[in-house]
DNA sequence: TTGCAGTGCGGCATTAAATGCCGCACTGCC
DNA sequence: GGCAGTGCGGCATTTAATGCCGCACTGCAA
């Protein structure tokens, strides 16, 4: 096997492979990836406990369910310190309609993704965190207007060469 | 049934845990949302064929695989016109560590998200963009220095008040 | 109010998949 | 050249996925 040194050519098939087909039977993932279905099953269950495989999830269409806005959000701290970013990012983590957050250099500190019921929804949540003291200093949103596409999978394969 | 008119609590029940637990077993999904497996499994066909739900997918620690740089890169077109979004749109899908793509409104045009190996392949993506006349007139790259956090689910139960 | 038709659920039998166990082949090390 | 460790395929057993069938509940109509 592998994986304590690095994945082999099989490990990244499978997980591929499971990442644009979560929900693949093992027997099926196993002809895939050119093996039998026990030792596919024990790779599987080892890039889980591993942490190469971190969940599985069904991609809902939240367009069918309803109108929903999705935003981007620059935000700009006021302050700077030890503290001020991980007490930031504490809680906002509780904040359901924001589903991600990245710290990046360049004009600003996070880019936030959320996704709320419409722009009064938004703007609630944004008045909630003005006024509860998340140190933000400024803020810039930025409405998706439509995702051309959105790809739930890496290049896994391209990105190493394959 | 629903889903024609509009889907009822138990329909809602079973998105929720399958995009949080794609690879539960129908036998428990079933027991989650209080069916029995038949008419369980017979909600979630339908809620498949009935393009609810769009696909399934395991989340991949790309961490673990070496070392990835993500870049959210707005971009701005030059010219404005019908077929420029368009064309901008299809030749961008081709590129595989263009991981996202969403057309904002504001202060540019797209906001791309891009996985690459590092800073050097990301540079070499972006200058084919620019010599191969995508029609972009500037763009501006906020490197990724760490995501507190990305969840894979939205609040489905949240937002439509549980 | 009573009967009829349509819809969705639970129970049961059958088929397919997930798991665990065992012996064999290949590789590195004595 | 023989021995120990690792990973694979095959096989038997346990579970899950599916498809079928009769029953209960709801709306409609006489």
């Amino acid at each position: 096997m592998a994986i304590g040194p690095k994945l082999d050519r099989i490990d990244l098939k499978i997980l591929a492979k499971l990442q644009e087909a979560g929900r693949i039977t093992n027997v099926e993932l196993s002809d895939a990836v050119g093996l039998s279905p026990s030792p596919c099953l024990t790779r599987v269950k080892r890039l889980e406990t591993a942490g190469y495989i971190t969940g599985y999830g069904a991609h809902i269409n939240l367009n069918k369910l309803g109108e929903f806005l999705t935003v981007f959000t620059e935000v700009t701290l006021g302050e700077h310190r030890r503290g001020d970013f991980s007490r930031f990012e504490t809680r906002i983590a509780k904040i359901d309609e924001i589903v991600e957050c990245h710290l990046v250099s360049g004009g600003y500190d996070y880019l936030l993704k959320f996704v709320a019921r419409g722009v009064t929804h938004y703007q609630s949540l944004i008045e909630e965190m003005l006024e509860n003291d998340y140190g933000i200093e400024k803020y810039f949103s930025y409405i998706v207007i439509k995702s051309p596409f959105i790809k739930h999978h890496f290049p896994i394969q391209n990105l190493f060469g394959e």
